[in-house]
DNA sequence: ATGTTTGTTCGGAATGAACCGAACAAAGTG
DNA sequence: CACTTTGTTCGGTTCATTCCGAACAAACAT
């Protein structure tokens, strides 16, 4: 017996997911609730999570809404038993990143190509020398745009493993 | 000439820029400063960029040195003219995602990496249920993250069209 | 030198985010 | 029906960010 002692290991590796979320725009807070909800047997309730992390409960009640709105955790409502709502992480990671992917980057994609549509309808007879510029410009930007959706696109239909392959083969 | 003010269509599209660098966590005016460096026939100095965006001088100031650290804007150091520092937008923004993704997310995955290195090595020789359980689970992560990791390690290896081409002829 | 132009840095105001505790609504339990 | 347990919402505090203007430092021009 010369491990450590887990509960301070796991205490290192929550204080590690709590960076981690710095890092991805997610607050402290998310960080440990998730860490916690992963190393826990079963799925916590709002109370239990505010026993476990020591933050209030109504910073886990909004931490719980955003991260279940990104898809890091999940709530099961437990319809029969007493405690009603309860959390449970994630932990295909690449899922969420995919989720992420369609629901937050995907929609800007398009709103800015709408933008930049618009933008190219309307100089569409211009034809001195600083409209056939901007066009230029503007059309480029289209075309990088449309391939960074269409990479995100193939992104989000395949698992990391298959694009790790898929890249591998590709290389020879 | 039914054509649109070019100057006026521009101003939209920076706009709409704007709106994508918040969604990207960066500032309205680091969105501002990189759409007038984008149409912007030449680099810019520091007082240029204050008369075409309104900014205070201050505010550009940091803002490029922001941008320049990300690898959105260039420093062009006219080492001859009159003015001294100009900047230059990077129009490669794959080129801008895979240096961020070198920069921040590969730093952030093996600082992970190590905290569950270490926290594996400190329960190796926990053999009770709670360290057992704890070690599958950090494993699973570690996993998780390892697959991550090269992935991200292929993309910053492969420009766009390369990485969309390789799934597509995966794809069949 | 003296003055002007350019860029960085400093202090402060305004805004937004994270977190807390208290008040509240809803739903079980006695 | 009280009473407790659970979850959401609200107001307030603290802290970080964004931006400004002013002070400063360095280079150039006359």
């Amino acid at each position: 017996m010369n491990g450590d002692d887990p509960e301070a290991v796991r205490e290192d590796v929550i204080e590690s997911m709590e960076r981690s979320a710095e890092v991805y725009g997610l607050s402290r807070s998310a960080g440990r609730v998730y860490g916690v909800l992963y190393f826990s047997t079963g799925p916590l309730s709002i109370p239990e999570l505010v026993e476990e992390t020591g933050y209030a409960k109504s910073t886990i009640s909004n931490v719980t809404r955003k991260l279940t709105r990104i898809g890091l955790v999940q709530r099961r409502s437990s319809s029969g038993g007493g405690r009603r709502v309860r959390f449970a992480p994630e932990t295909d990671l690449w899922f969420v990143v995919q989720d992420v992917f369609q629901q937050y980057l995907a929609r800007e994609m398009t709103s800015a190509q709408r933008s930049l549509d618009r933008a190219l309808d309307r100089l569409e007879s211009e034809d001195n020398q600083e409209g056939t510029a901007d066009r230029d410009r503007i059309e480029d930007l289209q075309e990088t745009y449309g391939d960074l959706q269409r990479l995100l696109e193939l992104a989000t239909e395949h698992s990391t493993t298959e694009l790790i392959e898929a890249i591998e083969q590709y290389d020879g």
